[in-house]
DNA sequence: ACCTCTACCTAGAGCGCGCTAGTAGATCGC
DNA sequence: GCGATCTACTAGCGCGCTCTAGGTAGAGGT
């Protein structure tokens, strides 16, 4: 490691630096008011006059004054925020975040994110999440114990999304798993698949959902027979793991449903890798919509988890609840949709078929 | 949208819920003890003894309560906590604040994280971060005005990872990107490789540092005729776009260095789906070594930036700084590696040389 | 008996803000 | 000319905590 030193501007020759921020009050003297005048002019509340106003925001950037939101929560009763909790690699999650910023913002709540990592679980996130004194919490397809979710929900309004919570008196906003999953079966089925594999997404959020849902499709088609479920969790990793199982056989199935977006990826890469043609050899389908399935070099088919509705609805659940409505757990189930792109096709031998009659 | 009501286990019947959260002096009550002795139990400082302090936790445990941080930012003259900006979608960022956790709070600091996205700047996140009492920021890759950076750090500590920031009194954390850039070059002309392209990362984090090493590691080479840059930025898409104009020349370079990791997998995949064979026809670099690069299936050769190296550096660089020293501003360098995977080999026609060479 | 020392505990003043209750001064109605 | 009604502002309590400056009780020394 090498060290530099860069021109050294800091230190006692700027005078405010080092000392503490400053406050209302000091806003407050420069102006010539009380405090409290300085506390309206920034809630943005009636009773200061145009001209008022203007000195004390001047007087405030001259300060680089900025309300402290550890004492405004601490003097209003309510905080004003809400918690998420998110994993840190997960796109779609990435996609919830920055979908739940606005709506938040919109209701003049702020918001705190908190992430689960490997390293991190989500009992600390959520924990850290508390004590900075979260109104309501997010959570993003937890993983956590269904207890101890349970508990918090009997604390604070908690609102599960993306996972299936019943009976637990929690409120959740999630897909319909089946009939997005329904929904990718039947587009292969009338490209004309017939062996369908699915890769399973162990204990994460949707896949016992999603592989009852795969299941009963290929039953309703009369492909029972083909039913075919892979271990697997919502890695990338996992799609590799998937494909390197699927190319070891003689013969590879026509077309693979992976557990999530991410799966997806990796089975994708694995099998173009082995120089199988995606679709003209094997088509593949992922699922949630993640940012990475809409970008062109992996254009792939999947099932569309709206994120902009699913914050929406979250983000209002929360806040209802924190209004103090009493209403018993809601489920809030939306409509997926499937999103045809690149990676699907008719399987080999009907592309012609096909092509004469899709138009 | 369908909405279903689950068991109604709300309300009144649950006598806590609804309640305000217990305060230090519930607990207090409840032991029979004072405040002060509840606060000094909950701070781990002497002056209790064993069985009152079991006693408290017991209340604490009981009742549902957690020190309020709000309470106890605005009481402590420091907060103890840092925050860190980061983007949302840049898995490279999410390998940094993954390795910045454990070590602030090894060091006693609490993370507060806080996302830039296309729909949400990053003045507004610093702003949300100030807000919420952090006193040290550590801004990973920041594309803001370098003015607006530099008058922060005039405020409080900040520094700045993942990019130079010379001359403004503020500390930078970063690899030597030029040395990097000259591995990758070095590794690929020695494989043989001549024609070797770069794509740019536009007003990206590091990427001027990146360019202009690839262009004298070029000239050192020989290769100033060869020199050729397109321009792009640290994305997906961007990658994308350089390999359809690659794709649309007559004759393809043999060699892509690509600005960062986001973009050489835009760069492979286009290139892959055009059936161009990777690295037999075209080997391509990238830069950060993230996580997604790792993953077999993508297999990416590029240039490590240790993320926990970097990390550890930047949180500790923040937390001395919050110490008191009053040093000029420091420019941390550190040695990035260049990791050589898949994706990078000899060019067309050289293979069986290389073999021979190689070993 | 008195003093000291240690171990354990308490009172109470803030931290920076929001908010309720109130005041000074201008304007208006009659 | 006096109360009524604004507008523009202020006083001061309390949010839940930390922390300084104590207080008390019992053990031990002289």
């Amino acid at each position: 490691m090498r060290e530099q030193q860069s021109g050294g501007d800091r230190g006692a020759a700027d005078g405010r630096r080092r000392d503490k921020r400053p406050t209302m009050a000091d806003v407050a003297a420069r102006v010539g008011v009380s405090r409290a005048l300085v506390s309206l002019v920034f809630r943005n509340e009636p009773g200061a006059s145009q001209e008022t106003r203007a000195r004390v925001f001047q007087a405030a950037a001259e300060l680089g004054y900025r309300p402290d939101s550890a004492a405004q929560m601490l003097a209003r009763s309510h905080s004003k925020v809400l918690g998420v909790a998110a994993t840190v690699r997960n796109p779609f999650h990435a996609d919830l975040v920055e979908a739940i910023h606005p709506v938040a913002e919109r209701l003049g709540y702020d918001v705190l994110l908190s992430v689960t990592a490997p390293t991190r679980d989500e009992v600390k996130a959520v924990e850290a999440l508390l004590s900075h004194r979260c109104e309501g919490l997010i959570l993003l397809g937890p993983n956590t114990e269904p207890e101890y979710i349970a508990d918090l929900g009997r604390r604070i309004p908690v609102v599960v999304v993306g996972r299936r919570f019943p009976g637990r008196g929690v409120d959740s906003v999630h897909t319909a798993e089946a009939k997005g999953v329904r929904q990718v079966i039947d587009h292969l089925v009338e490209l004309g698949h017939r062996s369908i594999v699915h890769v399973d997404g162990g204990r994460q959020p949707g896949s016992v959902e999603r592989r009852r849902a795969y299941q009963s499709a290929m039953r309703r088609h009369g492909l029972a027979g083909e039913i075919r479920v892979l271990p697997g969790d919502h890695t990338e990793e996992s799609g590799v793991q998937a494909a390197e199982t699927l190319l070891a056989e003689p013969r590879l199935p026509t077309a693979v449903l992976a557990g999530n977006d991410r799966c997806a990826l990796g089975l994708l890469d694995a099998l173009r890798r082995a120089k199988v043609d995606i679709p003209g050899q094997v088509s593949v389908a992922g699922y949630d919509d993640s940012h990475i399935a809409h970008l062109s070099y992996v254009d792939l088919t999947t099932v569309r988890q709206d994120p902009d509705r699913l914050a929406e609805l979250a983000v209002r659940t929360v806040v209802e609840r924190l209004g103090g409505a009493d209403l018993p757990a809601r489920e809030q189930v939306l409509e997926p949709k499937l999103v045809v792109r690149g990676t699907t096709g008719p399987p080999p031998g009907r592309a012609e078929e096909a092509a004469g009659a899709g138009g």
